[in-house]
DNA sequence: GCCGTTTTCGGCCCGACTGTTTTCAGTCG
C-alpha cells in the first residue's frame, strides 16, 4: 500500500477511535472506519488525488474527502488536533486492554483523570476505582488480567502455530459424541499471515457434550466465558480459542459468518437488507414472515444473495463483492496446481536433510520438477565453493536420470549485495538451471539505494526470482524500505518473478504486494524455502499468501509445464548472448 | 459521516456473554 494510505488508514482509525471514546455517534465512528478500509484498498496514492477524486472512493464523502486534502496540505487535520488535545493518547491506549473499551475509559478518564495503563493498574491496586459506576470487584480482576495478556504477549501468533492447534482441536471434538461436523474458521480459514485468535465450528442438536469436552482439552489453561452456545477459552501459550455450535441446518450461515471478514460480513448483510432478508450465523431469512430461506452450505448463502461462493481468502472487503457480481472472480491457484518447488536447500549449506532425502520428499509430493537452490559463496557463513556447487551439480544430473516422472532443476540462492550485485561471475552463472537471488543483509539502507540495488538484481540476466523481497521475520525483523512500484515494473519488465516464500515468519512477499505487482504484469514462484523435509509442507501458507492476492495458477510460474517454465527462465536478455 | 432500482432524509449487520444490574449496558467478534 503506497505510505500515504497507510498514513490517512491511521489518521481515520485514530480519529473514529477518539470520537467513540467521546460518545460520539457511533454509525460516524463506523463511517470513518470504513472510510480507513476504503483508502487502505485503494491502489492510487491518496496524495495525488484532487477531493473530488478521493470523493469518488466509495465510503469517503465530502467530510472525509477534504480531511484527507487538509491533511496533505498542512499536515494536520484541524478537529483531529483538537479531538487529541481533549482526549490524551493514553486513553485511547486503555482501549487495547481486553473486555475495557471506549465507554469505560471515558469514565476512567472523566472520574478519576486515569489517561494511562500504569495510572489505571495504579488506581485499582489503591482501591481508588470503589464506587465507580460499572466497576465492580470482578471488573478490576478483569482489567488487571487484560493487562498482563496485553503485556505478555502482543496478541497475535504465525499462522503455523494456530493451524497446528486448530486441526488438533478439531480432530479431537470430531470425535465427540454428537458431533456432525466441526471445522475451524476465522482469519486462520482466510489465511491472514498472524492470527489473533482461533475460531471453531462445530454442529450439534445439543451443545453441552461438546462444549464440555472443549472445556476439557489438555490444551485449556483458562476458560474464559462459557455459555450454552458460545465458549471462550485461552491456552497455555496465551491464544484465545473461541468454540461456537449451532444446528446443522445453520451450518453454512454459521460457516460463512464466522470466517469473515468482519467488514466482508457486513457487505454480506447489508446485501441481505436491501433484499428485504436477514442473514445472520443461523441463516438467511425472510424479514416479514421471519421464514428461514436457507443456511445448510454456504454456496446455498451467497446464491441467495445474487453471488458465487467467494473463497476465504478473498473476504476481506478489498473488491471481492464488487468482482463477484461481474463474474470476475479470479480462479485462485491451489496447492494441487504446484507442479514444483523452485527454492529448496539440502545439507550442503545450512539444511538438514541429505539431497536424496529431499528428492525423495519432493517426489512423494508428486511434483514433476524441482529445483535445489543451495547459497552461493557470498554468505560466507556456508563455505560454499566452485567446486562444492559444481560437484553438486554432477550428482544432481546423475540423479535426475534415476527419477522418473520428476526433473530435477539445479539452481542457487544468491545473495543481492548493498551495489545490485551476486555471488558469481555471468559465465558460472550460465551454468545453473535457475537462480533466485535474495538479500540477507544491509537490511538498512537508504530508500533510494535499496530500490536501486533490487532494480539491479532484476537486471542481472541470470537472475530469474527475487527471494523473499522484504527481508523481513515477522514480529523480529521490520521489511526493507524501497520503493517496491519501482521494483514490480523491474520484475515485469526483465522477465524476473516474485517469490512468494512459504516461511510462516517471512510470507513474503506479503498480500497487498502481491496484489500490487500483478497489476503490473509480474509473475510469482510459490516456494517452500525448505530448510528440512518438514518444510517442504509450509507450501500451504504461501498458496493461502497467493490466494490472498488474488493470483491465478496462470500468474504463477512453478504451475506451468516444464517447457513454458524453462522458456521463462532464459530471460530476454541473457538470449541471444 | 455516508448513501440511494424503495429514499437527498432516514436509515445504517447481528448476536453472545459478562458483570452489575432490577431490565440492561458494555464489550467483543
Amino acid at each position: 500500500m503506497p505510505r500515504a494510505n497507510e498514513e490517512v488508514e491511521a489518521l481515520l482509525n485514530e480519529y473514529a477511535d477518539l470520537l467513540s471514546i467521546t460518545g460520539g455517534d457511533g454509525f460516524k465512528v463506523r463511517a470513518y472506519e470504513k472510510a480507513a478500509r476504503a483508502v487502505a484498498g485503494h491502489q492510487e496514492d491518496v496524495s495525488t488525488l484532487s477531493a473530488k477524486q478521493l470523493r469518488a472512493i466509495s465510503g469517503v464523502g465530502s467530510s472525509i474527502a477534504d480531511k484527507i486534502a487538509e491533511y496533505f496540505a498542512h499536515g494536520q487535520v484541524a478537529v483531529i488536533e483538537e479531538a487529541r488535545t481533549r482526549i490524551p493518547a493514553g486513553v485511547r491506549e486503555l482501549t487495547e486492554i481486553p473486555t475495557l473499551g471506549p465507554k469505560k475509559a471515558m469514565l476512567l478518564y472523566e472520574q478519576l483523570g486515569i489517561a494511562s495503563i500504569d495510572q489505571l493498574v495504579d488506581a485499582i491496586q489503591h482501591e481508588r476505582l470503589h464506587g465507580l459506576k460499572g466497576f465492580g470487584p470482578k471488573t478490576a480482576e478483569n482489567i488487571l488480567h487484560g493487562v498482563d495478556l496485553l503485556r505478555s504477549s502482543g496478541g497475535r501468533v504465525l499462522i503455523d502455530v494456530a493451524m497446528e492447534l486448530a486441526e488438533d482441536i478439531v480432530a479431537q471434538l470430531s470425535t465427540v459424541d454428537g458431533v456432525e461436523r466441526c471445522a475451524y474458521a476465522g482469519s486462520l480459514r482466510r489465511f491472514r499471515e498472524t492470527i489473533g485468535d482461533v475460531d471453531i465450528l462445530a454442529a450439534a442438536e445439543d451443545s453441552g457434550p461438546v462444549m464440555a469436552a472443549f472445556r476439557a482439552l489438555d490444551l485449556v489453561a483458562e476458560v474464559i466465558a462459557s455459555g450454552e452456545k458460545k465458549t471462550s477459552i485461552r491456552t497455555a501459550k496465551g491464544l484465545q480459542v473461541d468454540l461456537r455450535v449451532v444446528p446443522l441446518e445453520s451450518w453454512g450461515a454459521a460457516l460463512q459468518y464466522f470466517t469473515g471478514s468482519q467488514a466482508h460480513n457486513i457487505r454480506t448483510r447489508e446485501m441481505a437488507v436491501h433484499a428485504k432478508l436477514k442473514l445472520s450465523e443461523y441463516g438467511l431469512f425472510e424479514v416479514d414472515s421471519g421464514e428461514l430461506i436457507v443456511s445448510r452450505t454456504e454456496e446455498e448463502v451467497y446464491q441467495r444473495l445474487g453471488l458465487p461462493w467467494i473463497p476465504p481468502p478473498l473476504r476481506e472487503d478489498r473488491g471481492e463483492v464488487e468482482a463477484a457480481l461481474r463474474g470476475e472472480l479470479p480462479d485462485l491457484v491451489e496447492v494441487t496446481d504446484l507442479r514444483g518447488d523452485l527454492h529448496t536447500h539440502t545439507d550442503l549449506t545450512d539444511g538438514i536433510a541429505s539431497l536424496e532425502e529431499m528428492l525423495e520428499a519432493a517426489a512423494t509430493r508428486g511434483y514433476r520438477y524441482y529445483a535445489i537452490t543451495d547459497h552461493a559463496p557470498n554468505l560466507v557463513m556456508q563455505r560454499m565453493t566452485d567446486e562444492k556447487m559444481l560437484a553438486q551439480r554432477e550428482r544432481v544430473r546423475e540423479l535426475d536420470r534415476a527419477y522418473r516422472g520428476m526433473r530435477l532443476l539445479h539452481g542457487t540462492e544468491l545473495n543481492i549485495d548493498p551495489d545490485g550485485e551476486v555471488d558469481w561471475p555471468p559465465e558460472f552463472l550460465a551454468g545453473f538451471d535457475l537462480c533466485v537471488a535474495s538479500v540477507h543483509s544491509a537490511f538498512t539502507q537508504s530508500r533510494a539505494d535499496t530500490t536501486r540495488r533490487l532494480v539491479r538484481a532484476c537486471e542481472n540476466p541470470h537472475v530469474n526470482i527475487l527471494g523473499h523481497l522484504t527481508g523481513r521475520q515477522i514480529g523480529h525483523r521490520a521489511p526493507i524500505d524501497a520503493d517496491f512500484d519501482e521494483v514490480f515494473r523491474a520484475c515485469a519488465r526483465t522477465g524476473t518473478a516474485l517469490e512468494v516464500n512459504s516461511f510462516p515468519d517471512r510470507l513474503d512477499v506479503r498480500d497487498e504486494h502481491i496484489l500490487h505487482a500483478k497489476r503490473y504484469g509480474v509473475k510469482f514462484s510459490i516456494d517452500s524455502d525448505a530448510h528440512s523435509i518438514r518444510d517442504l509442507a509450509q507450501i500451504r501458507y504461501g498458496v493461502g499468501t497467493a490466494q490472498r492476492g488474488w493470483l491465478t495458477a496462470d500468474d504463477v510460474i512453478n504451475t506451468w509445464p516444464l517447457t513454458r517454465l524453462r522458456k521463462f527462465l532464459r530471460k530476454p536478455s541473457a538470449r541471444g548472448a
